[in-house]
DNA sequence: ATAATTAATCGTATATTTGCGATATACAAT
DNA sequence: ATTGTATATCGCAAATATACGATTAATTAT
């Protein structure tokens, strides 16, 4: 894009697409439901599941991490990660504000 | 990307994507809202209160159109547009089975 | 019939995303 | 000390997304 416009919205709406953007790919959800599967955190296991490279996991996982959707920490040659549930129930109310409190007038 | 990828994912892996990246743009968002906000539907007025160019309004609309988020009809020169709530059910379904009902396990 | 209005589409420039191999880093095991 | 293992980062190529102006198409107003 020529110019960057994405400012010119408000700050919600820059959030919620944020926190989208970040669902955007089939593997990111993936990684989030495997996750989401487990108590707890998860340390390793999330490349062998997945049918990318190693470093291509590991991008997505640093772009859920950005977006604030997982925690992760690195000790060393280990790394666990683990959803960050405040974040979703952040996202899903911004969500339910959005759309189900006009659902009523639905056409 | 070099390859393709997305196939390798679960059909609703791939569903749920396709959804989020719909809404991974303020602007999406900010449609969205003008629609959600009004009964039924809407002709015109829509690109009047974006802060971008009619045939950039119009791209957003029919990427959310393909993504089946809303409805809209031509007729000649009005188009009208309004929200399609049961794909939102949707998603919002599939969205709560893949987080809600794991919360308990929280870390 | 002509002009004005509305909205989709085309062509194009630029930015971002996706993906991988190669490399780097950090620790663990031998 | 050397080797192995796990994971992050770099650099690149290809695909997609974003944005706009110009054009087109369809309708409405004059």
């Amino acid at each position: 894009m020529a110019v960057h416009k994405k400012e010119e919205f408000t700050q919600k709406e820059q959030e919620l697409a944020a926190f989208a953007k970040a669902m955007s790919h089939p593997a990111r959800i993936a990684i989030l439901k495997v996750l989401a599967n487990k108590t707890g955190c998860i340390c390793g296991e999330i490349v062998e599941v997945l049918p990318l490279a190693q470093s291509t996991v590991s991008q997505h996982l640093k772009e859920l991490k950005n977006a604030g959707l997982i925690d992760g920490e690195t000790d060393g040659a280990k790394s666990c990660y683990c959803i960050n549930w405040k974040a979703f129930e952040k996202f899903k109310n911004e969500f339910e504000i959005l759309f189900d409190k006009l659902k009523a007038k639905c056409c």
